[in-house]
RNA sequence: GCCGCCGUGGUGGAAUUGGUAGACACGUUGGACUUAAAAUCCAAUGGAGCUUAAAACUCCGUGCCGGUUCGAGUCCGGCCGGCGGUACCA
């Protein structure tokens, strides 16, 4: 072996780390600092890894090898969230059971993250899929089942006939499944609900203390949701048949209560049929049919246009005693709020719409629109007219003083009170299939009842047929032999549930799992626990922004409350990668008859034939790009990966034609981690090119030996033959500087640009010390670690074969390189030294009017000498040039940097 | 519609947070080595002008328009474009 050969030296140090246990974390080096880099738990699918997987991957990997050497006990573990459709789906094509499967996908993930040499402590290992894991996620169940967070619901979920399943809201887009795309309708079943609504406060608030990105703090507010107003009662009008009935309405603008002419239940509101009439009932069901039949995307979406009819019923606005119209429409939800609301045309866009369609009164009550053309929606400026009664006034005051007047108006008379509203909703937790933990409750006389914690874990019967039922039955209901059960407290006959948990289960608590994986008393050690929690940094993609974080800060929170965990939140700081997307490409569009034309502004050629063109083939031309030689205008864009596209990009593929650590580097070095990039394969092969230049920085290619440059800075007892010259510590110096400050700043990229440069450097050197070297592999590790590690040995046979060959003593100072196969993971850090960046000049740009005209060097000492160094750049020929244009008014010295002479 | 993020060479991206725009890398062009190719190395590379050529010099240039400042990619106001999230939430 004589040249950079990735595919030799890659296997080695793999098999080397996993068998000496390189990565092991130190429960008992409690007394160190800890440090834990979490990555977003896998689902290993049968496709295997894709590169945006190695991206956040490689990131952790840096850090935790970083914060290894900077002495830190690193918790970098790794595990599979195994439970889930996929596997379930191809049992029922194929036969094969769900385990077998996963077992493989789990083998095959592993088998690729080992080739791309992570540092993770493969002794903490977790399986969902395991009894003995998921005997803790339904220990957690049993602790929700007790705190009163999780019930029965009989609610009206959305059923997918062709996954045979119910899915969450979230996993529902556009009135389709996320997963397969398949039509969702809505159908009442009995369904287990954890009541994540009565964290929302806690989940809202406690967002202000992480270090999340903004963006992401801000989407889960926005899925909380938090609305404050008042609700505020409307009786019905008296003397109908219909009386002491009332409707209870929430509204975020009690201050236009003056306002409100009618008022609008939703159709499933259980008041309807108490009120409606008996001439309005045949359309108030009309309506009631259809409205139910509509799916969520006709309900929202496309369907703008509103409906509803009048119920016969009139209510009566509590400040003025108006009777008003009661209504049905669709456009008041069930589930929001009471599901009614009152109508303030006016100042509401949505009531402004339905007013006039159906031609309702619309009175204006906040000054500042003309509610005759629109609805006057401003709640900062706007101040309040036509609001008055004979005990209370809200004319004249700002919006905001007079939500504040009429709402204790309000409770004094007992009208209504001050409340708050979320959006969020309790969290759908059962799932129709067979592929998740089974619930460890059972049913006796129709009647839940949890399972004794000593009865955990409750596995999954051995089946063969996993197909649903045509009812929406799970799968489970047809293992007779498991479903039917005693009580284990009374022996009376019970069914077990046949639901299993979502996906979401498992994931909610690995990150505590990994703590203590072979703990038996609890899902996590106590004492572990405070020392590692919360976990450091956690890097994931930014599709888990809602669901999977909420969820599990959900948990964590319960966790907390029982006295099982010992922070508030999990994960203190959360970083998400950007997508990678494929290569750029560039696209023509044809006519019918085969000629060109020219893509419009957005790129979309409907109704055209679209012809891939190379990179070759086109120009730039102004901001967008053109069949070279025309000007037809082509597409030029990246794309996300998928299969369908055909421009996926396989890890494997790209290990074996250049190894892992080229693919390492360039995931970090195509730019910052969290911003979307797209892929390019010549990037690849530049990164591959600094791998090898450093490989022939310090081997020679002809003989497969360190080279002669590198062997002449040795003497044969082992010691240094030269001293490092003040050039070479000083660019060394300057790079250890830049990739520490760049690793802390999680700013890869920069930090390899800093490695490429000392290389381009050091490549030029005659003689290349090792004590410049060494320390240069070191900060080379967490990026690269194969080759680091691999020329590090090359480095100790060095001194080691020459020190034995001359029989001289040992030097201690380089007694750790001298044993081969010896790592250098938990090498020091390398510390960089101010005296050694100190410049023997300063360089200052001059300016004339801001312009630049000329630099100037210093010697350093009197680089902070005003008078000195303005006296030199006046003199400067470029710049005395420009002086000579006018008097100098202003001089402008900024120390070290610029010097701006301003002439007029 | 609303919320959030982002617009820098042919491309990916740098720029110590207001101080020499384009680091590093890709690509391209020219050259060296080679019988040849690969690999490697060297040089040039934002645009325009001036010049026989080079050096030197000048002007323009960070999506667009304006502002603040001695000085703006960076700060402020207004637009345009892209990406992500969300949507009858009362």
């Amino acid at each position: 072996m004589s040249e950079y050969k990735p595919e030799n030296i890659e296997p080695k140090w793999q098999k080397f780390w996993l068998e000496n246990k390189t990565f092991r974390t130190d429960d008992n080096n409690r007394d160190r600092p800890k440090y834990y880099v979490l990555d977003m738990f896998p689902y290993p699918s049968s496709a295997g890894l894709h590169v945006g997987h190695p991206e956040g991957y490689t990131a952790t990997d840096i850090l935790a090898r970083y914060k290894r050497m900077k002495g830190f006990n690193v918790l970098h573990p790794i595990g599979w969230d195994a439970f889930g459709l996929p596997a379930e789906q191809y049992a029922i094509k194929t036969g094969t059971h769900p385990c077998e499967t996963t077992n493989q996908n789990i083998d095959g993930f592993r088998r690729q993250l080992q080739a791309l040499g992570f540092s993770y402590d493969w002794d903490r290992e977790v399986n969902t899929t395991d009894p003995d894991y998921f005997r803790w996620t339904q220990w957690i169940f049993l602790k929700l089942y007790e705190q009163g967070l999780a019930y029965e619901a009989n609610v009206p979920v959305n059923w997918c006939p062709e996954l045979g399943t119910v899915l969450a809201n979230e996993e529902v887009i556009d009135g389709k499944s996320e997963v397969g795309g398949f039509p969702v309708e809505r159908k009442p079943m009995r369904q287990w609900m954890l009541k994540i609504t009565a964290y929302a406060e806690r989940l809202l608030e406690d967002l202000e203390e992480l270090d999340w990105p903004e963006s992401i703090k801000e989407m889960q507010r926005n899925w909380i949701g938090k609305s404050v107003g008042a609700n505020v009662v409307f009786p019905l009008k008296s003397g109908s048949a219909k009386a002491r009935e009332s409707i209870e309405v929430f509204t975020t603008r009690p201050d236009t209560l003056f306002g409100a002419t009618y008022m609008v239940l939703a159709p499933e509101h259980p008041l309807v049929d108490r009120i409606t009439t008996d001439e309005q009932q045949s359309a108030v069901s009309a309506y009631r049919e259809t409205a139910e039949k509509k799916t969520d995307l006709d309900r929202t979406d496309l369907n703008k246009d509103k409906t509803g009819v009048f119920t016969g019923a009139f209510a009566v606005n509590p400040v003025n005693n108006e009777e008003i119209p009661v209504w049905i429409a669709d456009y008041v939800m069930m589930s929001y709020g009471t599901g009614a609301i009152m109508a303030v045309p006016g100042h509401d866009e949505r009531d402004w719409e339905f007013a006039r369609k159906y031609g309702l009164p619309i009175i204006e009550v906040v000054k500042g629109g003309d509610v005759t053309k629109e609805a006057y929606v401003d709640s900062e400026e706007g101040i309040c007219v036509n609001s008055a009664n004979d005990e209370v006034t809200i004319n004249d005051l700002p919006v905001p003083d007079a939500k504040r007047v009429i709402t204790e108006w309000l409770e004094r008379k007992k009208l209504g009170k001050y409340a708050v509203t979320y959006k969020l909703r309790d969290w759908l937790f059962s799932r129709q299939r067979y592929w998740g933990e089974p619930f460890p409750v059972i049913h006796v006389d129709g009647k839940p009842k949890p399972l004794p914690e000593d009865h955990l874990p409750v596995t999954l019967p051995d089946m063969d047929d996993f197909e649903p039922t045509k009812t929406g039955e799970p799968p489970l209901a047809k293992a007779t032999e498991w479903v039917n059960t005693t009580d284990p407290e009374t022996g009376r006959p019970a069914v077990r549930e046949t639901n299993t948990m979502p996906q979401w289960a498992g994931s909610c608590w690995y990150y505590l799992r990994y703590i203590s994986p072979d703990y038996e008393l609890g899902p996590v050690d106590p004492e572990m626990e405070k020392y590692w929690m919360p976990v450091d940094l956690y890097v994931g993609g930014a599709e888990h922004a809602v669901l999977h974080l909420l969820y599990a800060r959900f948990w964590h929170k319960v966790l907390y409350d029982i006295g099982a965990v010992s922070t508030k939140e999990p994960f203190q700081r959360l970083v998400n990668q950007g997508m990678i997307l494929g290569e750029l490409e560039f696209t023509a569009f044809q006519d019918a008859d085969g000629k060109y034309v020219s893509a419009d502004r957005n790129g979309t050629g409907e109704g055209f034939d679209s012809v891939r063109l190379e990179e070759k083939d086109v120009e730039k031309r102004g901001d967008r790009f053109v069949i070279r030689g025309t000007d037809t205008v082509v597409d030029a864009r990246s794309f996300k990966m998928s299969k369908s596209r055909g421009n996926v990009i396989n890890p494997d593929d790209v290990v074996a034609q250049y190894g892992a650590d080229a693919l390492r580097l360039y995931e970090m070095f195509m730019g910052p981690l969290e911003q979307v990039k797209p892929w390019s394969m010549q990037g690849v092969e530049g990164v591959y090119r600094f791998l090898k230049r450093v490989w022939r920085l310090i081997m020679d290619e002809g003989s497969g030996s360190v080279n002669e440059a590198v062997a002449r800075s040795v003497n044969s007892d082992g010691s240094a033959s030269v001293e490092p010259d003040s050039i070479q510590l000083k660019i060394l110096h300057e790079t250890i500087k830049k990739v520490t400050e760049d690793i802390e700043g999680h700013r890869f990229n920069t930090a390899i640009s800093a490695l490429m440069i000392f290389t381009n450097e050091a490549m030029k050197w005659q003689v290349r010390p090792v004590e410049v070297l060494k320390p240069f592999l070191l900060i080379l590790s967490p990026f690269a670690p194969h080759l680091a590690e691999e020329l590090w040995e090359k480095l100790g046979e060095l001194t080691r074969a020459m020190v034995q060959e001359s029989g001289n003593p040992v030097d201690d100072s380089i007694e750790k390189p001298r044993r081969p196969n010896r790592t250098l993971a938990y090498e020091p850090w390398p510390a960089y030294e101010e005296e050694f960046l100190k410049d023997d000049s300063k360089t200052y740009a001059v300016q004339v009017n801001g312009k630049v005209r000329g630099q100037i060097e210093v010697p350093a000492d009197r680089a902070s000498d005003k008078d000195f160094v303005l006296d030199i750049a006046r003199n400067d020929t470029s710049v005395n040039r420009h002086l000579q244009k006018g008097q100098v008014v202003k001089e402008i010295f900024v120390p070290n940097r610029v010097i701006n002479f301003v002439v007029k």
